[in-house]
DNA sequence: TTTTAAAATGTGTACGCACACACTTAATTT
DNA sequence: AAATTAAGTGTGTGCGTACACATTTTAAAA
């Protein structure tokens, strides 16, 4: 290996016997070259491995890039707060780079706004767009708006297969439901009652919850030691009978676990299950936030499920900003672990940076 | 926000009244400065955001560093086979900034061929090292050396706190023992006996190993629901007594579950546990080697506790970079999240780039 | 006061790439 | 044959920082 200097353009340019410029014209072929010196330069380039300086192309280019970031409103949503940090994050680390994140955030309740949403965004001229599409089909337009302008985008959050974004970074929801499953079966040696709740204010992704729900019958159906009912609820907890239905569930006896396949109604279940005393129904849910920690912590919440919003966000962008700046592309679809969260490991994951 | 260029050196000196000289040597402190020209520049400091521009600030110094990786040797031996993955994926990744990964290797049980090794290091004068030391005693000169050449070094696997490294990246060994500790125990309601197996060929990280059922232990004296007996094991499997020792283990009929310190005796315990038949005993070890993924796909294994050794030497010589070439600080701690590995979702770390 | 040293400050260049522009040579047109 | 256009090629500059070096200013010594 050849430990010296890294070879330069200059340094082509010498061995092919022409000059910088030309050899600038053959790697970005622009302008014109002569087929002599196109065989002459790429005669030199297969038998070295050139690789561009990075860092020199990007201080030459040396541009301010605008990246657009759309979220649900996290005032008062501890799940989309997440995502606003991973922005934050994103922010305070690509600054010094030149690079400004814009955020815009709508209303989880009012799509008619979102659509506006997509031109206001558009009429700022960004360079790049991160966006949580959670609304599948007011999606759909405001995609054909970036294409068209030839905006590059990234998905997060939730997939729309429809859309050609740059790339998508999320979780497997079919294996995630799978995971659900197998951390509710465990050590479960009688028969019994498994339930599935939606809790959500919205039903907007709701195919997305489902396909929790899929998965982890799927996994019962894989598994089916014992005999287990699985029972499955939509519930918004803003409407009256919410409450009497929990209570309903829970009168039951047979219930052996609970799985929630929202974050913001895993806390919810689980106030429930503190305070009707069902300390033994085993409760797994989603992600790090506050009141879910706290639960998890005294023990009414077993598992946790981390969606990672936080991190979905600042990487979202990170592939934005290697994209437009160091034109360095990644994969297309990005699928984060299923993080398991314990009462035991989950400082490890609260204390953790990179979490 | 002013949306405009950044600040520059240029513009701090136009604003100070002064030249760029003069505002680089306030910035670095180098050479002297007068008091009015100082005041005039941190004046102006003060007013401002200054951010320097860190790309233009390497392609500057645009030196070649060379980074030395000290690591037990990977042949034949999945751990640390990880861990050179780590250190390739490293290489390729920081190449095109002309950072040269060389990987020096180490005979586990040569204790005194590790002395020397040192010294090799050294006299390829290296720009900055990662080391895994294994050895607690022999690392201690080794360390020396480094400081007095000041060489600045990054541990990894293995903390020894008499060290000054520029970082440490690994986990809380005392918290990966309660996670064994919580998960072996989750739905047992009968009382048994569970073991501890420290598997190892060598004793030289016994006292690594001890801290992990310690705080296994410790968990149980926390959370004493049922009487469970502990009962521990350090065993070399080389030992013609091995195989007899873990025959008469398995002859326990009180046995509910088995925790491996090691990721190699993970395989190991798995073998025998499906050799006699012993499924229902809960199994719970170390990391995504190749064999374990093996057992813990067809049942065997329970959970693997995520060590991460490639990202552990992946992160290593990131932060070796980042101090050498960008001149950032990194955590001096970075302990890694405890991953809680399944059959569920083990597939989602295999096929997460990032881990 | 002049000389000499030290302190303070300014100027210039390299880093590697991208891109604008000027220049040379060859091919057409007048 | 001269003038024009096109094709091909080379030169030069900026990006922001770091650092070497030249230059100016101030202080101390002769």
């Amino acid at each position: 290996m050849d430990i010296g200097k890294n070879i330069r353009i200059k340094d082509i340019a010498k061995l092919a016997g022409v000059s910088v410029g030309t050899v600038d014209r053959v790697l970005h072929n622009r302008g014109r070259v002569s087929d002599e010196a196109l065989k002459k330069v790429t005669a030199v380039m297969d038998q070295i491995d050139y690789k561009p300086n990075l860092i020199a192309r990007t201080l030459g280019s040396n541009k301010n890039y605008k990246i657009a970031a759309l979220i649900p409103d996290p005032t008062g949503d501890p799940y989309w707060a997440q995502t606003n940090l991973g922005i934050i994050q994103a922010q305070a680390e690509w600054a010094q780079y030149g690079v400004i994140v814009d955020t815009y955030t709508f209303d989880i309740f009012n799509k008619d706004a979102f659509r506006g949403l997509a031109e206001e965004v558009l009429e700022s001229a960004p360079d790049g767009i991160v966006i949580a599409p959670i609304f599948y089909h007011e999606s759909l337009p405001a995609f054909e708006l970036f294409q068209n302008q030839s905006i590059p985008y990234v998905l997060f959050n939730t997939n729309i297969p429809e859309a050609q974004p740059l790339g998508f970074i999320g979780q497997n929801l079919n294996q995630s439901g799978r995971v659900g499953a197998e951390l509710i079966n465990l050590g479960q040696h009688e028969s019994g009652t498994f339930a599935v709740l939606h809790i959500d204010e919205d039903v907007h992704d709701s195919i997305h919850l489902l396909e929790k729900e899929k998965g982890f019958r799927e996994y019962f159906q894989e598994h089916r030691k014992h005999k287990f009912e699985i029972v499955d609820f939509i519930l918004n907890p803003n409407e009256p009978t919410f409450k009497n239905q929990l209570i309903e569930l829970l009168a039951d006896d047979t219930l052996k676990g609970i799985f929630v396949s929202t974050s913001k109604g895993t806390a919810v279940a689980a106030s429930f299950l503190e305070k009707y005393g069902k300390k033994d129904i085993r409760l797994i849910g989603y992600d790090l936030l506050e009141e879910n920690l706290k639960y998890l912590r005294s023990g009414i919440i077993d598992f946790l499920i981390n969606q990672n919003p936080k991190r979905q966000a600042l990487l979202g962008i990170s592939h934005l900003v290697n994209h437009l700046m160091f034109k360095k592309s990644a994969p297309a679809l990005e699928l984060f672990p299923l993080e398991v969260i314990t009462q035991q490991n989950v400082d490890s994951y609260l204390g953790s940076g990179i979490h």
